[in-house]
DNA sequence: GTCGAAGATGATGAGTTCGTCAGATCGGCG
DNA sequence: CGCCGATCTGACGAACTCATCATCTTCGAC
């Protein structure tokens, strides 16, 4: 098992009992843990908890069959992944390249800020001055690139064929949503605050001053 | 106006027609361009097709009032923001530092990729095989969730948790968004390509073999 | 094979979303 | 002040989305 691992490149090292894991795991943190049920000292979703509160580590679990409601358990503790055993270190080479390949590429969580306004575009969720805004996906969408491009004036000919994915259609369309969003933002064209009109251009988002 | 630049750090190089500037930009790309317009040589939807033609810079123009058609026509040609004359070193400094900010935060295109699915983040697009998935907004936000875990079994609590964003609910609910998914996929629980039922555990994602 | 639990899927109806229309307002110009 | 085009916004209906219900199928233990 070991000498598949190392054929793959990977460092091994490996703990008797969860503390002495739980120590090395604190002092030298590795890329990945493979936690084998059934330790001396804790039982398993104890130490998945515990190695948890250290660290975000990536861990797979190995486990007996018949243990689906464990397995449950388990991956909802937060283990990344399991293996039933008896298992080939092919097997779980395989599944560790994976976990590894999932951990390097970790989402970017990508927010905008706009004065008060917030936009998380990975969520798809807006807030305005620390409460939520409940957006339609036209209304967020819209929201999402006026904000990428704040303090900048974009016409109604961008948006339709930026945000509205088509370069026919109605600019009407787009008044009306603007007015939408405007009502959820709490503000409207007689007086803005994020969201001006500039006649004869088109519209920009900007925080107030 | 140069002054101001000098003073906000900005290395400032000037041309005095189209053709120099182009050769200029070509040859060693600055940050950002100003491009002013009624230049001898070229007008400046002209100039700024050529810059677009070979460069992604960032482009303001500077424009005389009472160009409202030109100012569109140009934003639309892909400027990234205007200035009317006359305006201060301070205004253009300042149009500048948006423009870099943006610049710099450029939006990384987010893709997985599972066998013949590709599943795009950002623009909340997926397709299968090369052709596009016309995908409801839980199915999509469903099949990102798999899609970003491929190759890993994924609990009904955990889609509930997070996909759904609830604690609470029922995991009936999800079956039915499977089901739908599936059909979406071309495939069934039956005889399934993608997505995999692992009983008594949940759900998972993989490449057909 | 039988049985119970887990899972799959068709049907349904409430709620949401969105493009269009129509009338009201606004801004600039003479 | 009066006009005109640009913009705003309320109303509406068609289409879409989704949770729930009901029924059927599949799986695995015995």
């Amino acid at each position: 098992m070991i000498r598949e691992l190392d054929r793959r490149q990977h460092a091994v090292r490996s703990a008797g009992c969860a503390l002495d894991a739980l120590r090395e795991i604190a002092q030298r943190p590795p890329d990945a843990v493979v936690l084998d049920l059934g330790l001396p000292d804790l039982d398993g979703s104890e130490a998945l908890r515990m190695i948890r509160g250290i660290s975000d580590v990536p861990v797979i679990v190995a486990t007996a069959r018949d243990d689906e409601a464990e397995i449950v358990r388990l991956l909802e503790a937060g283990a990344d992944d399991y293996l039933v055993k008896p298992f080939s270190g092919d097997h779980l080479g395989a599944r560790l390249d994976a976990v590894l390949r999932r951990a390097r590429s970790a989402p970017v969580p990508q927010l905008l800020f706009v004065g008060g306004l917030v936009v998380d575009v990975s969520r798809r969720e807006a807030g305005l001055d620390g409460s939520p805004l409940s957006l339609t996906r036209r209304e967020f969408d819209l929201l999402a690139y006026l904000a990428a491009r704040a303090d900048r004036v974009v016409t109604r000919k961008e948006l339709l064929s930026e945000v509205w994915r088509q370069a026919y259609g109605d600019d009407q369309t787009i008044d009306v949503h603007l007015s939408w969003l405007r009502r959820k933002l709490g503000e409207s064209a007689s007086s803005p605050r994020y969201l001006h009109t500039v006649r004869g251009v088109g519209v920009m988002l900007s925080a107030p001053r």
